[in-house]
DNA sequence: TCAGACCCTCACAG
DNA sequence: ACTGTGAGGGTCT
């Protein structure tokens, strides 16, 4: 017989869970006393860090935890792939300053969405966004007794039969019809998203461009998110004023310059290298508001 | 390559 | 309190 449980201990050292889930990469946990509460796939999760591991909760008892591992991705030993990284003071800094900091494995296509909702979007809009869209769209899954309704990401069937008028009313403005466009475009298998594991980088880029509003930071955003190539640098305005700052300080690099320095100085974790870069510039820096005289 | 448009919301200045 | 203004993990034409 097997077992099955409500929770489990997951080993994970250099693991910064609140860092990582409030890192801009996953738009669905919320702190609550001292844990994260979120749903993967059809699971609602409360997850809480613990001395060299992470806790996590479900609402009925499974036996098969593997989503919820594969989500995390806790058996990457953080130190070996920071070890790639050039040895230069940005990222040493950004090191120091982000330690326990990860990529998350996430599904593609909530991956996908969740990124075309996110043009000239804060972070905290973009996860007001995604939240009215799962609670109009998704469908109930189940949670604990005495916890608020929780529900699953939408399918790209139930978005695409959605109507623009209801996706705008989600707060997603012009984004409305390029999500339901591609929504359309997934359902109906013009674009089939399990197919880019097996493809190299180039490739799956290409497929992931054929989609209305995704351009080539958010097809960068989803092969490094949800697929893990780590030759993915998604380069967004926080990341462009640190590399253009720290690197190019003399004068703004042609877009073709850019990408040779992203695909060659950062070495092979370059994905990783860019999640730092972008936390630490983030969180860390001086914000602009208050670095007036 | 280079604008400008695109929706909408929030923070902040006055 | 109330309005004006700018900008936000871009993409498309």
């Amino acid at each position: 017989m097997r077992i099955t449980e409500r929770e489990i201990i997951i080993p994970a050292t250099d693991y910064d869970l609140p860092g990582t889930l409030s890192s801009g990469q996953a738009f669905r946990w919320r702190e609550e006393h001292n844990s994260w509460i979120g749903v993967i796939g059809n699971h609602w999760v409360r997850l809480r860090s613990s001395s060299n591991s992470i806790i996590a909760e479900v609402a009925e008892p499974v036996t098969d935890w593997s989503w919820l591992v594969d989500f995390l991705q806790t058996h990457l030993e953080l130190k070996s792939v920071l070890a790639t990284f050039p040895k230069d003071e940005p990222l040493g800094n950004a090191i120091r300053a982000c330690h326990g900091l990860r990529l998350l494995r996430q599904n593609p296509w909530e991956c996908l969405a969740s990124f075309i909702l996110s043009s000239t979007k804060q972070i905290v809009q973009i996860q007001q966004i995604v939240e009215l869209l799962c609670i109009r769209f998704g469908e109930p899954v189940p949670v604990p007794p005495g916890h608020s309704p929780a529900y699953a990401f939408p399918s790209a069937m139930r978005l695409a039969a959605a109507t623009e008028a209801e996706l705008r009313d989600c707060k997603m403005g012009f984004r409305a019809p390029y999500l339901r466009e591609t929504a359309r475009m997934i359902h109906s298998g013009e674009v089939i998203l399990e197919r880019l594991y097996g493809m190299d980088v180039d490739d799956a880029r290409a497929e992931l461009l054929k989609l209305p509003g995704v351009g080539r930071k958010i097809a960068d955003c989803v092969l490094l998110f949800a697929y893990g190539f780590q030759a993915a640098f998604p380069v967004d305005v926080w990341v462009m004023k640190a590399l253009q700052h720290l690197y190019f300080p003399k004068r703004r690099p042609s877009r073709k310059r850019l990408e040779k320095f992203t695909q060659t100085y950062f070495g092979p974790n370059a994905g990783y290298a860019q999640q730092y870069l972008f936390h630490y510039m983030r969180t860390k820096q001086v914000s602009r508001r208050s670095d007036r005289p």
